[in-house]
DNA sequence: GCCTTTTAAATTGTGTGCAATTTAATTGCT
DNA sequence: AGCAATTAAATTGCACACAATTTAAAAGGC
């Protein structure tokens, strides 16, 4: 039975001045937000997984095709800004969407730097399949539609805020 | 300028029956949460970078020192229990942690099946340079200690709820 | 005690994410 | 026009995540 008897606090620095629990906390305190977004973020793309494989899609490549029913013919950079993705987390993806059949890249002739993504009709297609996907995944969050939304919402903040900040440090 | 002028709405198979809106913008609405979800758990892994690269970390290691300043001496199943990964992920990100000095992997001898972690002093050490980290996050949120824990509590039932559901389906 | 079943890690292979670099095309400045 | 600076993708290399398989050890049934 290896239950630790927690090691015995070996270097406990000069007992002068005991932290004031307040310092360890925030450890522990730190895993309630930024644990609780890895945790839920995984547990979220598990759910989609066997919600998609009948579409052959990968929860990635999902919300891409998401953007791009909402409006193909965009660029990489373009579908890269809506997503936070880059061009070499996309470049990849897009290239088997592509071997899926589902889209076409192909450059754009008034600016040869750029690639345009246009949907193919079976990607078009695969929309309606995807119809069913997002109640089933509502229904598995046992949230009610309210909650839902003030969730996001409030995680839409939060994003916005963090890359706020990453932004100013970046300058 | 190659703004995409819409393109023209081929393929309206049958206007028959124009779907009510509704079933459109499920697919609109998902990405409310599930995208919102996953930006916001990008964001904040951007958000960790800066603060862990002097401690050398990346932040999933970052989330295994916090289990293990917690208590170590715990399995790598444990471990992984705590963080939802499994030997998979876990195994070579815990040879990583060894290289670095940070812990020792070695085999219970009262189960030669599991792995015990411990903390080298090193690992100990590198607590007290950990403490401003989460300070510094909590900033970068401008989100204020109420909010922070709420946000929290709700991606822990959010989490749990997903992972029941999951756990229902796999019977 | 033997043998099947279960369990714990490790391994293999695929698909992201992202920093850093490279390549190619456009823009801006003079 | 000519050239430096900028921009868009692609590429390279590293580190997760995870499904599926493998290996080894322990547990259980008879």
């Amino acid at each position: 039975m290896p239950r630790h008897p927690v090691p015995p606090p070996t270097r406990r620095r000069s007992a002068v001045r005991r932290q004031p629990a307040a310092a360890d906390n925030w450890l522990a305190l730190d895993q309630q937000l930024c644990f609780a977004l890895y945790a839920a973020s995984l547990a979220m793309t598990k759910t989609y997984k066997p919600l998609l494989a009948p579409l052959g899609l990968t929860y990635p490549q999902y919300l891409v095709m998401l953007v791009l029913w909402e409006g193909d013919g965009i660029s990489v950079s373009t579908l890269g800004e809506r997503l936070t993705l880059d061009s070499g987390t996309l470049t990849p993806l897009l290239k088997r969407l592509a071997l899926l059949g589902l889209l076409q890249r192909q450059r754009d002739a008034a600016d040869e730097r750029r690639v345009l993504l246009q949907l193919s009709p079976a990607g078009r297609q695969l929309k309606r399949q995807a119809q069913a996907v997002p109640q089933a995944v509502a229904c598995a969050t046992a949230f009610d539609l309210q909650q839902i939304q003030c969730l996001a919402a409030q995680l839409t903040t939060l994003r916005q805020q963090l890359n706020a900040t990453l932004s100013k440090a970046a300058a």
